[in-house]
DNA sequence: TGCTGTTATGAGCATACACGCATAAATTGG
DNA sequence: CCAATTTATGCGTGTATGCTCATAACAGCA
């Protein structure tokens, strides 16, 4: 049988290439992974990852406003987490892939 | 309880990394959803995309090294395939989450 | 073995964007 | 209200890469 599935519109697919994006920066998905292991303020997160403060800010605000974060402010600095299980699932999924990957490879590899 | 998974490696991120930025790409999106339809070669693919030829050479070669398409030789021509429904399931963890935002944004937004 | 059609690749251009620095804006405590 | 701290933003730079054109490598056929 076919897998007859429509074709996503142009908006559809610049909508989900747009969210992709946001998970093809190393910088971004390591904040993404830090952030499910407890919430953190920014000083925190200069602290661990070495990234200057604009930068943070600017990718913590890209990634509120794709709804995976989520910064509450405690006084004059805000503290921000994760917000859902959604990256989780998506490198759950893709780990799969990777390690078929490896495993083909693996395969196709003469033995030395 | 916190969820405590421990943090990817950062080569492991960078892993991660490069698989979504294949798909951050509405051109490769596109290779990759036109083909879920069924194996088409270069020339169809050139007819609906617009695309050039060279541009769609690399595009695929890097789908297929990712392992996400499949090309097989057909006499002088290459068809392509789609590989797995890995993609499909991605775009479906991520549309839920673009409702999810689309919604949030219709109800912050005042009744005009 | 040439000839034709298909795919791969080198080079160049344009653009996107990650990242830092400096500075402005905002918020809180005194 | 002022000073201090935290966050946001304008600007510049470097790099990655999407995309094209031209050309090379390649497979099939007379």
């Amino acid at each position: 049988m076919a897998p007859v599935g429509s074709l996503p519109s142009p908006e559809l697919l610049q909508a989900y290439s747009r969210f992709f994006r946001l998970l093809s920066e190393p910088a971004r998905l390591q904040l993404l992974c830090l952030l499910r292991q407890g919430p953190m303020d920014v000083a925190a997160l200069i602290a661990v990852t070495g990234f200057s403060q604009s930068h943070l800010s600017r990718q913590l605000t890209q990634l509120e406003q794709a709804g995976l974060l989520r910064g509450e402010r405690q006084g004059a600095r805000t503290l921000w987490r994760a917000d859902g299980t959604l990256v989780d699932d998506l490198c759950a999924l893709v780990q799969v892939r990777l390690r078929q990957r490896l495993e083909a490879q693996l395969q196709e590899l003469p033995l030395a």
